[in-house]
DNA sequence: GTCATATACTTCGAATTTTGAACTATTCAA
DNA sequence: TTGAATAGTTCAAAATTCGAAGTATATGAC
């Protein structure tokens, strides 16, 4: 069983090439945005470039993977940076929607677009490659955020 | 300049939606992977990924993104388990070569693997879709291997 | 209407993870 | 041989995340 790792390795599967190509990015772009974002932490800069539309927290919570009171301590560090507020959605009171100040999206604008920035320079894609890239990456994130992934993880 | 926040919104650049894309799945295959493999913490298992051959920790530090002392209680933990040992580099034997154990390997492929799968179902991708964003993965991969983005982080 | 139950978020203390500074051992260069 | 640099370790402090109990609002049964 741990003799064909050699031959994982020399021909590796499509999907995980994939999967290799998509951790590299992920981290390479984290360690920019660490250079980047000066005051954000991890989790609120995250959350800052979820917040193109105004969302409630319990979406954010499912979003990001975490857990309501993780949203609530992010979502306060945000708040006291003046980069969001809280406002009460209108059709469910006991929700919050999480808008972004004037302050907030300038931020996220700037991040967003040094994101672009970052992608050009550690893709080494050039536009039509990035075009491609782009157009599976738009069809895998639909597919995401249509689908929990179904049933069948067993545990 | 927050005004244009809109039609970025609508047309975002591709770069963006590449980014986007990248993120979802990323944090979608984290998630799984939290369901799958039960005794690993988070970044044990990042380590048992990356090690598809010995590495040095000082190696692994720098591709993680973090800091030598976290690489020591994370490589602490997978040799507790049984999954790894220590040997020195006989290159330098200030540094330790990471080595997964038969059951280290096991363990490995079998989440490799799971991550092949996971790809799949999460991305909704076909065959030949696949192919076309695993080969532009691993053209990205290589480009941030061999560079780790130059100069020009002004920060 | 009102009572019971469910949901959205908050609080706050505990558990986990990450960090950074001081330390040991080894290498490298003069 | 000596001094400076590098690889990794230790350990206590800082940051982050979690989870259980709490508040306020909504929803459904009667």
């Amino acid at each position: 069983m741990s003799d064909d790792i050699s031959t994982r390795l020399g021909r590796l599967s499509p999907e995980i090439q994939a999967i290799m190509g998509v951790y590299a990015l992920y981290w390479k772009l984290e360690e920019a945005f660490d250079c980047v974002e000066t005051d954000l932490s991890h989790a609120e800069c995250h959350m800052l470039i979820k917040l193109d539309q105004p969302k409630r927290m319990g979406v954010l919570a499912t979003d990001m993977l975490t857990v309501p009171s993780t949203i609530t301590a992010t979502a306060d560090g945000l708040e006291k940076a003046g980069l969001l507020t809280r406002e009460r959605d209108p059709e469910d009171r006991r929700a919050w929607l999480l808008v972004l100040t004037e302050q907030g999206q300038d931020l996220r604008n700037m991040l967003v677009s040094v994101a672009g920035d970052l992608f050009h320079r550690a893709s080494g894609l050039d536009a039509d490659e990035t075009a491609q890239f782009a157009r599976l990456a738009c069809k895998i994130r639909d597919n995401i955020l249509k689908t929990g992934i179904p049933e069948g993880l067993t545990k």
